[in-house]
DNA sequence: CCATAGATTGACT
DNA sequence: GTCAATCTATGGA
């Protein structure tokens, strides 16, 4: 029996549990259609970070701040953050509206566009996706990006026809939290990032 | 107001 | 391995 084809996830799917989607988000496409032509990716590495009170790593963990309030907006939205005043962050809203929640988008395989994505980063193969400033940079993301909505319009997230097997660490850079396993990655795959994640 | 830490990356010793 | 790039949020004087 044929599988068929990768379908277009609805806000459904980013109204649960931030937890939840993080692992499933693990083997989606990402689609960014462009006056270029398509982009696209396949995600091998998040990391979830949860809502007010309850993750102390999370920019939620203290309530609403100007940079932090699409955390709280419609599930399925990006939210999107500089990074060390330099990097753009890639992240996808969870959970009810009003509630925060999301998964930063670490790593992924480049599957359509890598010329665009080559040009943009000034690098190639896997220095292309495999970090969340790199991949952000990679789509040409940036702060222009944060509250856009994956479940309607050129960018939009498509779920595998065959779920891949999604291996679980601590989170990369997080000093605080630990004993928390929030990142979920592809074990088998050479595209996820570099660093050392907290066990 | 000033100091500091941070969901990072790239250049360099 | 070290370090600087530079924005956001927080905490203390």
């Amino acid at each position: 029996m044929d599988l068929g084809p990768a379908r277009r996830v609805g806000r459904d799917f980013f109204a649960r549990p931030t937890l939840e989607v993080a692992a499933d988000l693990v083997g989606c496409e990402l689609r960014h259609r462009t006056a270029q032509g398509l982009e696209s990716v396949e995600l091998v590495e998040v990391e979830a970070y949860l809502g007010e009170g309850e993750d102390p790593a999370s920019h939620a963990h203290r309530g609403r701040t100007p940079r932090n309030r699409n955390m709280f907006e419609t599930p399925g939205r990006l939210y999107v953050y500089l990074s060390y005043g330099l990097h753009h962050c890639l992240n996808v809203v969870c959970e009810s509206r009003g509630r925060a929640g999301a998964v930063l988008l670490r790593a992924a395989r480049p599957i359509e566009g890598l010329e665009r994505m080559a040009s943009r980063r000034g690098r190639s193969g896997h220095e292309l996706t495999n970090g969340p400033g790199k991949l952000a940079q990679a789509l040409g993301a940036d702060l222009e990006w944060d509250g856009r909505d994956l479940v309607r319009g050129s960018l939009g997230l498509w779920s595998p026809p065959q779920r891949p097997s999604v291996r679980r660490s601590g989170r990369i850079g997080i000093s605080s939290a630990q004993g928390r396993r929030y990142r979920f990655f592809r074990a088998d795959s050479p595209w996820v990032s570099r660093a050392k994640p907290s066990l």
